[in-house]
DNA sequence: CTGTTAGCGCGTTCAA
DNA sequence: TTGAACGCGCTAACAG
């Protein structure tokens, strides 16, 4: 089955089709293409109408054999069903977009093995760097990249290597910010939800949680943790806690809280009069949900885009490239479930 | 900078060298990766051992320049800040994955412009087909595809060429289901609160809407448009209902209605009691919101994947795939904003 | 079942 | 500033 183009002849329209037409070599087309600085206005001018004419679109592979890396960049998303992380794609997206960069996207639904085999397929893909929200400490996955010369951002992650760019929030602090304000607002038997531990963002969101406690001289942090971040382990969490409710309740995400809120409300427990409740990350939803919702701020977008833009410097200028691990304040957001 | 692999010497490892060590020639490992099952058990087990040693990675882009294609899709979505739509987006990846295809995001915002700018990359990248949740009427990004014998399937928008396939859920539908209940419950001055009627979403809840009004031979239907489908956008609208409250208020979707929600509960409106509010796509934080939302339920994983498997079949069974033009049922779930 | 060979379409180099 | 020739790594087609 032939392809037919507007305006010409069968034929793929190749860079030779329009070096025809214009009346110049392939090579000055692939110049206009790459170089435009290095060709003639005027030869340029032509070669540009030709393009358009024939409606040529250059063949990324071919490109990509010859470059030893293609247009395209990798991101490894720790979990494609919470909105902070899809806010944050949505960052890289738009600007890889307004720099012609095509984004594939990957989902680790936190599974190391997810991410192993992701990472490889990247590689196959010849892409010019990646972007990882990494699976616990998934060394194994960055060392693979770093060894095939793929360059790459972590991303809510901090870098402990001085080689390799980071943008994080801090987790710690974010934590500590959530207890303190539950403490200064008169709870002391204070519970922490969870997800695995072996997942960076609960291990820091507890230390900070703890730290908070010390600082205050006050008890122990009591803890639930449960195998997911979603509102349904919100759920299951929030069953655990009915039995003995403790004064305020500290989310490791809005999706938990959300959960823990609904069954709170549903079995009659007043929020924030019998028990407060603190979320983590601050979506767009926390605001709208039955309680308003006081949580921590993080600007997803915003990581996303810088995270983008330190990638691409890094790909693009390895040479005067320097690696920054850069790491934002979160903020706390005060609602009515701890009013 | 040579790289360098682990246990090997240095230099890139392509499919010659496994051949070599592997005492084949390229063009079996090229059968081993790609048609396993016309190699011999032994010989293809000794080729396997040297790829792991070597840690071998095809490189794509060569393959994909033979083969006309790559072993990448392009996913095109209207929305990427919309839950409904990332939602969607995991289904397309979970399944793409799990057949080893790369999925390259983009979003066009609504954008027309931003649609043909990514659908031309996409074609750059020589992705072996494109999912799209197409902008207004956008044939023309469509008509690219075809030209170049792009395969592509269309979610959430109906085919009307039967050698398309598309994936969508009745919205027509959905509206007349939603506008029913509110007047059933005894709703009479009614407002469809929505976007551009250019998207075809917007337009068809709406007629829907009135479809309904029609069969209950009751009066017209109040509009408010925004511009965006948006929480933000909901507020706007809501400010326009404050002036003459309605009976009920139908919202295109569930942002918006979180958006309407939120400044009638501010404004001490009672919500089912005064005002009674419905949105559309029942995403997930539909149910945590202040008032729990009324909501017709579309399943947007679920189409993510089947849009998938449509467009996998297509492009690697192009002699015996049959156009299927899916549409589901949308369905009615009630909750206190319409009790 | 396995080996051999000839490009895929572009970017790069070097000479004109 | 432009043109001609070469080859990136792989796959397809055919020969053995």
């Amino acid at each position: 089955m032939p392809r037919s183009e507007p305006g010409s002849r069968d034929g793929p329209v190749g860079i030779k089709q329009v070096a025809q037409l214009a009346g110049v070599s392939p090579g000055t087309v692939s110049n206009v293409l790459n170089k435009p600085e290095r060709v003639a206005a005027k030869t340029r001018a032509r070669v540009e109408q030709v393009i358009k004419e024939l409606g040529f679109v250059r063949n990324g592979s071919a490109a990509s054999l010859r470059a030893g890396h293609g247009r395209t960049i990798g991101l490894m998303m720790l979990d494609l069903g919470n909105p902070f992380f899809t806010e944050m794609a949505r960052g890289v997206e738009d600007l890889m977009s307004e720099r012609e960069y095509g984004v594939i996207l990957c989902g680790s639904a936190s599974q190391v093995g997810r991410e192993q085999r992701n990472v490889r397929m990247l590689a196959e893909q010849q892409v010019r760097g990646v972007l990882v929200t990494p699976v616990s400490d998934s060394g194994e996955s960055l060392a693979r990249l770093r060894e095939r010369n793929i360059p790459s951002v972590m991303l809510d992650h901090a870098a402990t290597r001085s080689d390799q760019c980071s943008v994080t929030v801090d987790d710690v602090a974010g934590g500590r910010l959530a207890v303190a304000h539950l403490l200064e607002r008169g709870a002391r038997d204070i519970v922490f939800v969870g997800g695995p531990l072996t997942t960076r963002q609960n291990a820091d969101r507890r230390a900070g949680a703890r730290k908070a406690l010390r600082e205050a001289g006050c008890g122990t942090l009591r803890e639930v943790i449960v195998d997911e971040m979603t509102p349904r382990a919100g759920h299951e969490a929030a069953e655990h806690l009915l039995a003995e409710l403790p004064d305020a309740v500290f989310c490791a995400n809005d999706l938990l809280a959300m959960g823990v809120l609904r069954v709170l409300l549903q079995q009659g427990v007043r929020v924030p009069g019998r028990v407060m409740l603190i979320g983590y990350d601050d979506i767009e939803y926390a605001l709208a949900s039955a309680i308003p919702l006081t949580s921590i701020r993080q600007p997803p977008y915003k990581l996303g885009r810088i995270a983008a833009e330190l990638l691409l410097d890094e790909c693009e200028h390895p040479g005067s490239h320097a690696h920054q691990q850069i790491m934002f304040q979160p903020e706390l957001v005060v609602r009515e479930s701890t009013s």
